[in-house]
DNA sequence: GATGAATGAGCATTCATTCAT
DNA sequence: AATGAATGAATGCTCATTCAT
């Protein structure tokens, strides 16, 4: 990578970052490109070099901390698949509490309403969490943990179904819900009998 | 009730019933005041006598269908509390699918995006849903079904959460989610399972 | 008309005269819709209460002058048809040129450029001349001062194209050129020649 | 011409025919510098070692088609002036045909609006035709074909208000108006009764 | 109660152009 | 000569809401 790329990485790191404070602090709505790019020390039009549109830098936020997640899982190799999702789902939930509720809203926001912005369901979190855990899913069958009739597709809606259910009831909690509970009572109490009739 | 009063009543009535039929067909963001106001046949500043603010009319939408499911809890007295709680869920799901997605995810953005409307919690269904389903349990516990001691707040909220996940989930799902069949697990599931350590 | 109308009417022409006086003096893409409201005495929105797009107004400018000329043919009845179209173009230019020429231009954008506004013949003011022009000749030939057969629809062309030839010299003859000899000379010299071959 | 000067030409080559299909395609307003050096096969900035501003790339697209004519009238040389000027004009109009209806308008833009690009009065097709056609009748004079008192000013834009008339009839007739009709029956008809009179 | 004219805040986005490399 | 990241100006338009009639 050479001097200009370094600083055009350097550039759209910049624009992550200050976006990512602005909208924890605010709510996405309230703040708008001027506010990013200015925090960011860059024209306003340099937010679109990166960015088609202003929504999209929301992904890109939330891409660091869930990819992490992924890294972690591959040194879980060995273990089994009920530790590994319970892994993800708990790791998932701390991402989301630690984006803050601003962003999580926003995320929630892009599932429900497919016209926000148009066609871009590639630009939306939800789509890569739930291709991220199909993969996990299909690597279980393929290890032979699960069995080879095992519904992917609808576990893998049942447990984003869960996650977003906690998410939703976090943003409308007032801080009275307590995500990571939460999402351990249900890696402890459901998570395993769902997965008891396919693990073989 | 004179004759003006129900010219009130009625023109009420045309607007509610414009904006349940716009809504479902085109969302909540996509239609304006005017349009409602036009298809009801009555002037624009018409629509302010009768709601504060235009996402007001959202919560007028709701009321009939789901009023009747306290009528019909009403009618269930004598049943244990575990029924009513399956009744309320599923009719709930049942009214919340025949508003259509467009409505379900308003509703849902009520209760994700507080600063969407400022300081309205009385005009949002989710805080309707939470009064009435307390109030179920409320007097289940007067009634000796529940132990004097169940944490009523949190069940109410492992509920509504559930409901509402299961919302946002019919939301994403471009229709491969059924939510009466989810409901129904639900409810066959775990709802005897939470209760269970409560009932008398 | 009552008194809401009146004072609707009366924001409308104080739309328009701020707007004449702004194009005529800067030309139409330098002045934006606050100039013309601000000027106007009226709030900006206040524009789109009766014109829809910022180009709309365009049309309205050049109603008054140019519906004047329909006015003073109605006097003309018993003139023969060579006298009734060299008074049209006479006029026409007349109105042309006391409009200015930065007016002008837009109406000749408006013309070379289909893809300026979308889909708005009916708001262009080429059309209107077009239909006023085929009703004289129409009127011609109906009152037997025109053969039957008259094509109609290729006179109605050539001569406004003469004329909107004439108004695109205009704009780029930077004062050398004068409209209304052009104007007088086409009338004397050739008009009368296109039309010998088909008056009876 | 060395192998750089010709790799040069060669892309400055790349970017007009590019800029032509672009061009005559969708129309100069919608299309930006990238799909144009895009199209070309070379960097954004490329664009401004050989251009000066986007519409300068406009001049260019005309300057081979246009420039033909005068090589054919030096053929011409002993033929007398109404020929060479009916040729002119009748070859004139088929290269703004073959140049397509898009590029046709940005020439007459250029024409009307004089602020839509500042002081390039020399960057402008239409002043290229002027000087053309004047060098013609300056020269008809020298040879005593025209008197000496002709005023060739008025002459010349006698015949380019006619040819850029022509043009905006094209641009607004929807394909029912013929250019190369209409300039014939003008060189047949008019051209040789307005020389007439400075024909020695 | 009904009307509808008037209000005015609010902002994403494009893209021609520059210039350091 | 070629690159492409950075710049930043510039504004039409919507529409919820108000309020005089």
């Amino acid at each position: 990578m050479n001097k200009r790329q370094l600083a055009a990485q350097n550039t759209k790191r910049k624009l992550i970052t200050a976006a990512l404070e602005l909208i924890k602090e605010n709510g996405f709505d309230i703040i708008n490109v001027e506010d990013i790019t200015r925090k960011a020390g860059v024209a306003k039009g340099t937010f679109y070099t990166y960015f088609k549109r202003k929504e999209d830098i929301v992904l890109d936020i939330s891409r660091v901390p869930f990819s992490e997640i992924v890294d972690e899982l591959l040194l879980m190799e060995s273990m089994e698949i009920t530790k590994k999702l319970t892994h993800y789902c708990k790791r998932f939930m701390e991402c989301v509490e630690s984006c803050g509720i601003n962003i999580c809203r926003q995320w929630i926001r892009d599932v429900i309403d497919p016209n926000h912005v148009p066609n871009n369901k590639d630009s939306q979190k939800w789509n890569f969490d739930v291709e991220m855990l199909k993969t996990i899913l299909e690597n279980a069958v393929m290890d032979k943990e699960l069995k080879p009739d095992t519904p992917i597709e609808l576990l893998t809606h049942v447990i984003i179904c869960e996650l977003y259910g906690m998410m939703t009831c976090w943003c409308m909690s007032d801080g009275t819900f307590e995500p990571l509970d939460w999402v351990e009572r249900f890696c402890d109490v459901q998570l395993e009998k769902i997965l008891e009739q396919f693990t073989v």
